[in-house]
DNA sequence: TCGATCACCGTAAACGTTTACGGTACTATG
DNA sequence: CATAGTACCGTAAACGTTTACGGTGATCGA
């Protein structure tokens, strides 16, 4: 005798009325409700997850896919961590459970979800790690799975997206620049195919190109999105023999890589090179301090929860209006690293 | 007509027989067996876990349960990810899924994990963020949920756990520093009651009265395990009118925020004043270099899945001599952050 | 008084698996 | 040839829920 068998048998009521009672159906007397929902409480029953999921055909879960391999992410621990705590705010209104599924770096990432799916784990995804052409959007959309992703990509299967605004950092940073007299302006993108990189990078060359100037395909620099690459990155920058007056970063984490490989070698931000980057925890305490872009990654994980349940038909109804797909804005905090103007 | 039903009715055979072929049963021909792979493969089918749990009352999933506010974790950016990775390279080898279980920072963990627990949502657990009196590990224990810790904790109900050597990290640094002259010496803990605080402070305490000498309580610097605390231990350290020569640093992060709060004011690490902290990525690249303890993560979380698996009847033979508790040693990288010498 | 409506509740089927049990055909053994 | 044993396979029950359906007694209106 188990579960909700055992707490009817223990009101001495039919388990269909249980149930009804513990799901807030209403067609049960509101007498016998409260008497079910203390007895519950008393003796600590919770529906089993395995049965209720296989009646009903859905989990209460959403799946926020991510890999395990750090290089990969470009982002730590804390980064998703801040947004968890956001999305989950959002969930837990609907009792939903969020919970990380991990996908090994020896996994491929689309077998993965193909494995996840099939074994209906979740009733919804959220997706990372976005590429710039990205199969699983299309299989998700073929299986009818909803989903939002964290990053634009080219492939579009109608899905919700949040992504950061890298074309404003890209202009704002290239039209701050250039008004203080850089012309030989350096930017930065991931190694592999992730998009965000093609954004940022082509957004920079445009923003040149309004300026009369271009972007020298030699000063576009690849890198591990970690403290190594941005350590690498200071010793392509000081091989350089015309070296680039300031430098663009589209990742949180390099800037704190490059500021020690420049420091070895006695360059300094902000007196012997601009820097514009990202902010992260860690980098509040660069010195000299980082000029670069901050948001509340807690706000974005509650706007990418939203934006995921505006899609879902159970819950669409508690979003009439949120946005679907949104580019977030960060604010520039001006710090030292890009203190100095050239002469004109 | 769905899943393994519409497998069977594909072959023309029955669903006992499909179900016996695709989990490895004695009693099917062979040949049969083959045909079973071959259209599962050509399906794309993959049994449901709902039903499949429900059945057997197993979920092949691992859970590894960790809070969202980031504060709480204490540990470097990509500890998790890369401990994962650990992880989850021995849990693959026995089609074993890890997720990341994640209590809201506005969920009591206790009550999130007996709702994770009474859900029948994981095989096993993995539980971080020891206290040093730590109530889930009753719970589980009395649910007879298989279960390891990354921590130790008074709390003892004959799990496993993994734990880094917090004692001769304090051993070690406080031997050489008072080899370097040193005779004040500042400790840092976590704010909260994690276990590994008062382990560190403890044997500290106890390295010191070896050489004569006594931690002065007044020296023990509490802080959040971020950058943010390490800056607030700079302001704290260098209000002291008589300020220690040395400290020790327990956790991974605050190096940094110390490193720009002694920057401010001039103080230089190794020139002024002695650290010896642990190092992560980020570490790596602070200067002057600091001297730390290093761990391999990956294998950290390697230890750890075989230290549980271990304790599972299903996966014991496997592990015969696995260590369950275990001392995870680190080695001292020596840097130049405690290059000085005091005179005799 | 009778039928209709209503509030509430019990019954049983269904979700997709796994597995104990029994059955069939074939082989081996005497 | 009879029997026992073996290899393989089909049948159906069970896991713990939810929910469509029908039933009961009470209330109400005519």
């Amino acid at each position: 005798m188990t579960g909700i068998r055992r707490l009817a048998q223990h009101l001495d009521i039919s388990i269909g009325t249980v149930s009804r009672a513990l799901n807030g159906r209403p067609d049960v007397n509101e007498e016998t409700r409260k008497r079910v929902l203390e007895a519950a409480a008393e003796l600590g029953y919770v529906p089993n997850q395995s049965g209720r999921s296989l009646r009903q055909g859905t989990t209460n879960i959403i799946g926020f896919m991510m890999q395990t391999g750090t290089e990969i992410t470009g982002q730590g621990d804390t980064f998703f961590m801040s947004v968890f705590d956001g999305v989950q705010t959002v969930f837990a209104r609907h009792h939903l459970d969020l919970v990380a599924l991990l996908c090994s770096s020896e996994e491929d990432p689309d077998d993965y979800l193909r494995r996840v799916v099939a074994r209906g784990f979740a009733d919804a995804l959220i997706l990372s790690s976005t590429q710039r052409h990205d199969p699983r959007f299309e299989f998700l959309a073929k299986r009818k799975i909803p989903f939002a992703t964290l990053g634009r990509s080219l492939t579009d299967v109608g899905q919700p997206w949040l992504d950061l605004d890298f074309e404003g950092m890209a202009q704002t940073s290239i039209d701050r620049l250039v008004a203080k007299g850089h012309r030989r302006i350096a930017v930065t993108r991931p190694h592999d195919d992730v998009n965000l990189g093609h954004l940022f990078v082509d957004q920079s060359a445009e923003a040149l190109a309004a300026h009369g100037l271009s972007l020298d395909l030699d000063l576009v620099f690849r890198s591990t999105p970690n403290e190594a690459g941005g350590y690498q990155i200071a010793q392509q920058l000081l091989a350089k023999k015309d070296r680039p007056t300031a430098i663009l970063l589209v990742n949180e984490t390099i800037a704190i890589g490059l500021y020690r490989g420049l420091n070895e070698a006695g360059v300094k931000p902000g007196r012997d090179i601009a820097i514009i980057g990202r902010h992260s925890p860690q980098s509040h305490f660069l010195s000299p301090s980082l000029t670069g872009f901050a948001l509340s990654r807690r706000d974005l994980g509650i706007a990418l929860a939203e934006a995921l349940l505006a899609t879902m038909p159970a819950f669409r109804h508690f979003y009439p209006d949120a946005e679907l797909r949104k580019v977030w804005r960060e604010d520039l905090i001006e710090g030292e690293s890009d203190a100095f103007s050239l002469p004109a």
